[in-house]
DNA sequence: TCCGTCTCTAAGCGCTTGCTCACCCTCGTT
DNA sequence: AACGAGGGTGAGCAAGCGCTTAGAGACGGA
């Protein structure tokens, strides 16, 4: 992780990276903008009206539309992949690193769900070429988790007959909680984390 | 059901509610449209070239493009509650028939997954009204799904920590199946189905 | 035969879209 | 003081949007 992406005080400063100032406006307003109306029914007005510039400001730091939501795109999985290795790779048992990864990936999508929703499902808005690198991009999500199960299953530590379904299952209930959490909602990003965190050790059916 | 969605063979007979017959053609080119692209990226000519017809013949038969995803929206949610409801009023212990509703819901998300991508994911470009329609559809699916897991758990069937949390992800992991499934991928609807009603009692704890 | 009804089309209206262009303002450097 | 570079704006273009309208053709009943 860059320096940039951290403030003085350590704590994570999303965006960081992006530079200059502007265009660090530009895509935040794109993001909310995205989230909550959806990739194609948001203008580049509504865009540059919510960053308080107008709308030729934004074709000063990106190509196009599109590119905009590549940038974030490719952030985010960036830093979804990060989250999840850093689980996958980190000490302790099958289990332990399985829920570790699953605790972050899950709070990372309900607390930055704003973000998640756009990076998850905004999928299909995105041009062949950067769609296909964005693909190859879950492909290592979807390698790590499978991973861990792996190695849960050589070790007897789970139980699980399909290994490749149950990685997609695990993965896509991760993922899904990006569209129903709420942040005025019961729980918090730590609840869910921590009640999914279980719900998946269960499925892999490791013992307790 | 009515007769209409039957044919002669006893085999289901999708959107045989919608008639007449041109009206049915928009619908069914509506949802592979919005499937394909989603809803706001999505032309009235699009539609209309798909079903073989000029722009205009659409507003013969709805008012607007909204009228038409709501239609889509309301009749897909009345078929998967359905699914849910006749699998949870069905005989056998809890686990049978949350197994039971798990299967067919989510071999429903499968089969017609184009179907249920426009239902479950189009959501937000509905009118408010509609929308709210729509809303109080899933608090029903919802209820469902957690009766059956609170019986389970007063049977001492189940061993639930948290029943509203574990129905929320019991609910958005079987959703998120119309995401992820390819027609053209390995696995059939039937063994997607048999997959997460393993997965699923797991989930609940259900002793086996 | 004539009429009203229903389904559908060709043409196009008013508006919004993504994006561009000519120009201006604010700088740090010389 | 003069300058070049880069970030910003107001106005607007071509294209495409959802939707409307005038009228054509088919068809059943009086």
């Amino acid at each position: 992780m860059s320096a940039a992406e951290e403030t003085p005080g350590g704590e994570d400063m999303p965006w960081g990276e992006v530079t200059p100032e502007a265009a660090r406006r530009l895509l935040v307003a794109a993001v909310e903008a995205f989230a909550e109306r959806g990739y194609h029914a948001t203008t580049t007005r509504d865009i540059a009206g919510r960053a308080g510039m107008s709308p030729a400001a934004l074709y000063i730091h990106y190509k196009t539309k599109e590119e905009l939501l590549h940038r974030i795109s490719r952030i985010g999985h960036d830093k979804a992949l990060e989250i999840l290795r850093a689980a996958a790779d980190g000490d302790g048992t099958a289990a332990e690193r399985l829920a570790d990864a699953v605790r972050s990936f899950v709070r990372w999508h309900a607390e930055r769900h704003t973000t998640a929703r756009v990076v998850q499902y905004e999928l299909d808005a995105l041009g062949p070429e950067h769609r296909a690198e964005i693909v190859e991009l879950r492909r290592q999500s979807d390698a790590t988790v499978r991973g861990v199960i792996d190695e849960g299953v050589a070790a007897g530590e789970f139980d699980v007959p399909d290994v490749a379904g149950t990685t997609v299952a695990v993965l896509s209930l991760c993922i899904d909680v990006s569209r129903w959490f709420n942040a005025q909602g019961r729980r918090s990003p730590d609840e869910v984390g921590a009640l999914y965190a279980d719900l998946v050790l269960r499925m892999v059916g490791a013992q307790k």
